[in-house]
DNA sequence: GCGTCCAGGTCTACC
DNA sequence: GGTAGACCTGGACGC
């Protein structure tokens, strides 16, 4: 599909602010969707608006202080006013850019871990996804270890994904709700290697396409409600609900909690799962509402972490 | 090579 | 209400 009409907006947000951080993660996630593409400072990625693709083109013309985002928006028909409100708005959620994360900094320059993570990783912004893509990460984060599930989420693009091509870049999305809730859970067993998670995922797909309350509904509600929401969908838990939710979680598993305990308590842990409350806590009473931004920061600097506390984090 | 274990959770049956 | 066990798959490890 090629997307021709072009509509450019701009986007101030408030600082501290880093483009770069925000929307190329030093830890390697993708923004919006795999297969965006970066170059010298502009990124081509692509989202779905309802039914309808959009490719997007950024690049930051501001500073740390002054923050400023150019966003070239493509698609296949001219944009209504309305889509242009509401792609607007979705850009302003996905680069986080009306949190204002000055109380964060202060705290974390005074903090024994962050200190230095903060002073690396600054303006950095936790980036709100759309639902179905987050609940697809969320679900095959699940009992895998990370190459596994990135062969899953490799193969479900693949095989279910959509191609856009815009301003001479290609950009692969992921696959709409709408795709793997028509897909049979034998296939997408075969194809994408889902094994049990394939039944959860087209059972997820399935309810999004009947009706589920999207991003900017799940914000408006309470945590405690937006979490009780999401875990009523089919292998959605108190984890995955934490990644995919709106509200800043701390939602730390096995993997991480290892990570958190060293960082806390000076020493490692061999039941990791068993310490999953105990970190939270910590986590709760050292940074409060700002736990959430915290654990993101954390896990984006494992390497400057990991020579900080002489423990290689990156191979845990 | 081959068998076994386990991993960045969730659900369900059973007590 | 709490808890053990099953669930796909593939890489790591021991033999």
């Amino acid at each position: 599909m090629t997307l021709s009409n072009r509509y450019t907006t701009t986007i101030k947000p408030i600082p501290p602010y880093s483009f770069e951080y925000t929307v190329r993660k030093p830890a390697g996630w993708p923004w919006l969707t795999p297969e965006e593409v970066y170059e010298n400072g502009v990124l081509w990625t692509a989202t779905r608006i309802g039914a309808s693709i959009v490719g997007l083109k950024l690049k930051s013309t501001g500073t740390l202080k002054q923050p400023c985002v150019i966003c070239d928006v493509f698609s296949r028909e001219r944009l209504t006013k309305n889509q242009r409100l509401m792609i607007v708005h979705r850009l302003r959620r996905y680069l986080d850019a009306d949190e204002d994360i000055r109380g964060f900094c202060q705290l974390a320059r005074k903090d024994p871990i962050l200190k230095g993570v903060v002073r690396r990783l600054c303006g950095m912004r936790d980036a709100v996804s759309d639902l179905f893509p987050s609940l697809l990460l969320a679900t095959t984060l699940q009992l895998a270890p990370i190459t596994r599930s990135q062969q899953m989420m490799d193969l479900l693009v693949k095989h279910y994904g959509d191609t856009v091509c815009f301003d001479g870049k290609r950009v692969v999305l992921w696959p709409s709700a709408e795709s793997i809730a028509e897909a049979s859970v034998r296939d997408l067993q075969r194809k994408c290697k889902l094994g049990y998670r394939a039944k959860n995922l087209k059972a997820i797909a399935q309810s999004l396409v009947k009706g589920f309350p999207d991003m900017e509904e799940l914000a408006v509600m309470t945590p405690e409600d937006a979490k009780a929401k999401l875990m009523e969908l089919r292998g959605i838990g108190e984890y995955s609900a934490g990644i995919v939710s709106p509200h800043p979680e701390f939602p730390a598993d096995s993997w991480s909690s290892r990570i958190f305990h060293i960082l806390f308590f000076g020493r490692n842990t061999k039941v990791p799962k068993g310490v999953i409350g105990k970190v939270q806590q910590e986590a709760e009473r050292r940074w409060g509402t700002w736990k959430g931004l915290a654990f993101i920061y954390v896990l984006n600097d494992l390497r400057g972490l990991s020579k900080r506390f002489g423990v290689d984090f990156t191979s845990f």
